[in-house]
DNA sequence: TGCCAATATTACATTTTGATTACAATTTAG
DNA sequence: CTAAATTGTAATCAAAATGTAATATTGGCA
């Protein structure tokens, strides 16, 4: 899964700033455009995460806060100019789920940004997804997509793919791909592989990554450009 | 359901004040007597909720933190009298979920508390429903809603639901499922779950929720748009 | 080039998994 | 206490996934 974040803030500067060290994470944001009408462009969204200024034209975070929380739960970090106790008491009570003061420290942001997906999410740095090219398994459905088209794996296609895309450019021997699919089970027959390669490679090449599935006679296969 | 907190401080004053605090709330709390076996104590006590402080005899929060999330996602709010930025990022990496700075408004902690409980178990001080989409799954009448139509849940059905809704966009294993329905149990056929799942489908079916439930073969069942 | 081991392919057998149905047991409500 | 609703069990089915074996193909090398 790819997560998605949506920005409420009306300094256009910030919210540069922050979608550049989002970016640098992996997650990709929105912002919004229309102060008017902030909670239709985020049921548009579906964002996994909002940040939400306080101070905003119109209407303030509070007000918007309160209106997401009565159809979603998603998490909601407060940004805010103000340090008071209080005013972090009052947008916990609204139903944000964090709270920090501007300025702020990006690296902190980014954490509790982690934090949250991590808990509602079992968002973790490596499992989830793993990415090669344009290619993402996405290891909670088993699924493969090259960004248009999505190709339904098995379980130990998806085990194998995954071991080639945690291993890009580098040729991952038969035996360690055996021991990860099949571990214990000694009794596997040496050819088992090559079926599940061959299936493995049917599938996706309709998306066209087979090419890029390279078996390197007597070393092993190789995931290469 | 009731809370119950542990909290690891070694200074027995504030544990008191804390204690105090959060019984005028109605969460119970236990706390942590002997300080070199801090996992051991929290593995008993079984909390929803850990305080953890930093700055302990033998060895220190950071320690003990990652000690526990070998084995557990039980949510955990640092205590530290350092309000370095890097302080929090660096407790936040070690997987806490949220960090105060002594000495601290108890209101804050409070809300941070129930920030943290709101979202891992669906705590709220008044409505049992859950969410998913347009859908309101009521806890405490077993129905769930569309905007426009109700249909009637017996109580696993419920259970089931509630725990999909908990997870949206996760597969969520048949042995978890199984854990939270039927607990103990151990003699429950594995069938009993394709059998109250299939039953659930077609309830839902008529409002459409049916199409969201799918289940991943070798996996578990996902909830997803 | 032509051989040979490594790998691929194909077809089929086996195993796993989950859905479905009918019915029995149990719980709950009136 | 009884009837209805709920829940659990067992048997059956279909489909998908996986494994095996027989056969074909490939690519490196003598």
């Amino acid at each position: 899964m790819d997560y998605k974040l949506f920005i409420v803030e009306d300094n256009q500067e910030l919210v540069a700033l922050i979608k550049k060290g989002l970016a640098s994470w992996g997650f990709s944001a929105e912002s919004c455009q229309n102060f008017n009408q902030v909670d239709k462009e985020i049921a548009a969204a579906k964002p996994q995460l909002i940040l939400m200024d306080v101070n905003l034209p119109f209407f303030n975070g509070f007000y918007w806060t309160q209106k997401i929380r009565q159809t979603s739960q998603v998490p909601i970090i407060f940004l805010s100019s103000r340090s008071e106790d209080s005013d972090q008491i009052m947008a916990m009570n609204f139903g944000a789920d964090d709270y920090i003061t501007k300025p702020f420290n990006m690296d902190l942001l980014i954490v509790k940004i982690k934090a949250l997906l991590r808990r509602e999410y079992d968002f973790s740095e490596d499992s989830g997804q793993t990415s090669f090219l344009n290619y993402t398994l996405n290891l909670v459905d088993n699924q493969l997509w090259d960004g248009a088209n999505k190709v339904a794996l098995t379980k130990n296609e998806t085990k194998l793919l995954h071991l080639l895309f945690s291993h890009p450019r580098q040729t991952v021997s038969k035996e360690e791909i055996m021991t990860d699919l099949w571990e214990d089970e000694l009794f596997i027959d040496r050819n088992t592989l090559s079926v599940t390669l061959a299936r493995l490679r049917s599938k996706v090449g309709e998306i066209g990554l087979a090419g890029h599935i390279k078996t390197i006679k007597g070393k092993g296969v190789l995931l290469d450009d």
